[in-house]
DNA sequence: CAAATATCCTGATAGC
DNA sequence: TGCTATCAGGATATTT
């Protein structure tokens, strides 16, 4: 669930707590959470020995990859569906799915939380050249709007799927890919090669309007609770949303009715009367 | 070569 | 009420 302005949010609000600190003690658990750092529970030690002792000089992010700029490199985090990374009192009640906590210098403690496990966290010497694979964050890539109509046009997929495509640009995900078609009136089916200019440049000034909403909302937080910032709180961005999981409200803007239907194996909502 | 599909995982929810 | 089956989804590997 967390997309891009959700990252964001755990990034603004993470970076206070960490910024030109210093990790004096690094504990991981969860082995699936340091998967980078090998197979069996010498995973654990390594991550524990690699990232001991950083200085942390900043935060980062690009897409749904957020990483703290340090002395030594940077260390990466990815939520992907289920993962928090949360500021905490060495004090406060530890809960299922803690699978790393980093001691920093002034005594606070910041703790990955990932029930899913797809999420992880590893140390890279370039964050950039480990993320080349990964397009520019989708607020930026839409500004550049000549190129970011001429590389959606040449694609013959859904457009949704191009939106979801992280090669492409970075950080939409299924909620937002859903609402900037709605925004822009068009099917999440449409193939990109037959959109015509005009609803591209459409497109790339919603996909920037709709995630940037989303950030000073602080981000979607649905029912299941997963998404919060760093230090637990729920953003408020899913009042804004005018298709996604609106099958029984119906259509933000309309009030008609909302067809759900898996577009690239993924479930999509669409509003009949609003997107042609 | 690009696009579709399977895979990882747990918890919430739908359905019986 | 209580159980099981289904779904959710980001990125990667595999297949088409």
């Amino acid at each position: 669930v967390p997309e891009g302005p959700e990252v964001e949010t755990v990034r603004r609000t993470l970076h206070p707590s960490v910024v030109n600190r210093r990790i004096v003690k690094a504990t991981a658990t969860g082995r699936r959470s340091v998967r980078r750092y090998g197979e069996g529970p010498v995973a654990l030690a390594a991550f524990e020995s690699d990232v001991t002792g950083l200085n942390i000089t900043g935060t980062q992010r690009r897409g749904k990859y957020l990483w703290m700029t340090t002395d030594r490199g940077a260390l990466v985090v990815h939520l992907r569906m289920s993962g928090q990374v949360l500021v905490c009192a060495p004090t406060d009640p530890g809960v299922v799915h803690t699978h790393i906590m980093l001691d920093l210098d002034d005594g606070a403690q910041v703790r990955f939380v990932d029930p899913r496990t797809f999420g992880e966290m590893w140390r890279t010497d370039d964050p950039i050249a480990e993320l080349a694979h990964v397009g520019p964050d989708a607020v930026e890539g839409a500004a550049d709007e000549a190129w970011f109509v001429d590389r959606l046009r040449t694609r013959r997929s859904p457009v949704k799927s191009v939106l979801l495509d992280q090669g492409f640009v970075s950080g939409i995900g299924n909620i937002y890919s859903d609402e900037i078609c709605h925004r822009s009136g068009i099917r999440p089916t449409r193939l990109a090669n037959t959109i015509t200019k005009p609803k591209a440049r459409l497109i790339a000034a919603n996909t920037i309007d709709i995630l940037n909403e989303a950030i000073a909302l602080g981000g979607s937080s649905l029912r299941d609770g997963q998404y919060v910032d760093a230090h637990g709180v729920a953003g408020e961005a899913s009042a804004n949303h005018r298709v996604y999981d609106q099958l029984k409200a119906g259509c933000g803007t309309c009030g008609g009715p909302i067809k759900r239907q898996v577009i690239g194996g993924r479930s999509s909502y669409f509003c009949v009367a609003c997107q042609k």
